[in-house]
DNA sequence: GTCAGTTCGTAACAAATGTTACATACCAGC
DNA sequence: GCTGGTATGTAACATTTGTTACGAACTGAC
């Protein structure tokens, strides 16, 4: 990046921490500041008006919400979630300057339709396992996925907390989950399921 | 938008017909330039590995395909596929410019992420549709965006393209549609549904 | 230790969707 | 008219997913 843009950057920003669990964008609250993950995880998620969700993405280290800067741009308030998968350290950037650094810094620039390019695949992505796949693919997928992002082979989630997010019911996970271990694909423990 | 970005969008830009049916954007042609829709209709799909398809959204006139920008600066291929719904006058403009003239124009900015913001807000729409509901529904919705789309209340596809657009199989989209009409919801008639 | 709350396993069943098969209707060309 | 290709209707069945119900295993507070 360019050092002037460095320092702007580093001027205008503020930095945010959040604890895992944490909310950094509910689906009403209009945001003004466009996130970059400095540290940490953030996860996205799609929100149904009756309470139902899907997950989408994960925001890793150095990685922004092209979401948050169209619906910020635009002042509407787009119905997706995004809340911190472990501890974060964020660095808050008013979407006022938006405009004015897209015209004028090059690499700021490549850094917004970088975004635009990763989010536009990961939903394209997530179509294909939706449309494509069967239950049973869709869960080995996200397993993979976690694995990926928080970069541990084992993930702490309960049957019910992977079925909310695939939008299914936790009986189902649960069948599913045990085929995967018969299978010898991950081993099942409380509140953990490690992948082989 | 500003004169001198019209005039300079004239200069460069070329026409291009393409006639119902015809191929804009295929999934492993590289595209070096971003179709603009001055007159017609485009239809966007994602296409999987082994020849599946799912419709994704359409592009009207004054709208352009954001995910050909991003596909273009990065080089990329993604899969997915542009076809012409109806025969169509498309504005084709050298990618190489755009980085120039999103640094140069507000008005261009404003139409880029414009794009950008209407594309994602289709695509979590066709994730709500698909995650959320069920065939029967995502049906009706197919049918009411072609109606949006085209401005007409008959839509000319046969059960076997539908049931293409939408994944699944001509019997079962055959099933629904019968559903529907004793819900008197459409008519149907050879080659033609009529949206009541 | 007991107890309540949570997590997971499993069975039995219901609903939605996919598959196969075949009959019927329609249309175009001869 | 007849004929072959295409489009649609429908039944029977398989598979996948969702639902309800209940028991067993674990955990933390007391």
């Amino acid at each position: 990046m360019e050092p002037a843009l460095v320092e702007e950057l580093l001027n205008i920003g503020r930095l945010k921490k959040v604890s895992e669990g944490g909310m950094v964008m509910s689906p009403d609250g209009s945001m003004s500041e466009m996130p970059i993950v400095l540290e940490g995880l953030l996860k996205v998620t799609r929100k149904d008006p009756d309470g139902k969700e899907v997950f989408l993405y994960f925001l890793e280290g150095g990685e922004t919400c092209a979401m948050s800067i169209t619906c910020c741009i635009e002042g509407k308030t787009s119905s997706f979630i995004v809340t911190a998968e472990k501890d974060s350290i964020l660095w808050m950037v008013p979407m006022t300057y938006m405009d004015r650094w897209v015209a004028k810094y090059r690499s700021f620039r490549k850094f917004v339709f970088g975004a635009y390019q990763t989010r536009f695949d990961e939903l394209l992505t997530t179509i294909d396992s939706v449309v494509f796949h069967k239950m049973d693919e869709r869960l080995y997928k996200y397993l993979l996925d976690t694995k990926q992002a928080t970069g541990s082979f084992e993930i702490h989630k309960t049957h019910e907390q992977i079925a909310h997010e695939l939008n299914t019911s936790r009986v189902v996970i649960s069948r599913l989950l045990k085929q995967l271990e018969r299978e010898e694909k991950i081993e099942q423990h409380r509140n953990l399921i490690e992948i082989l």
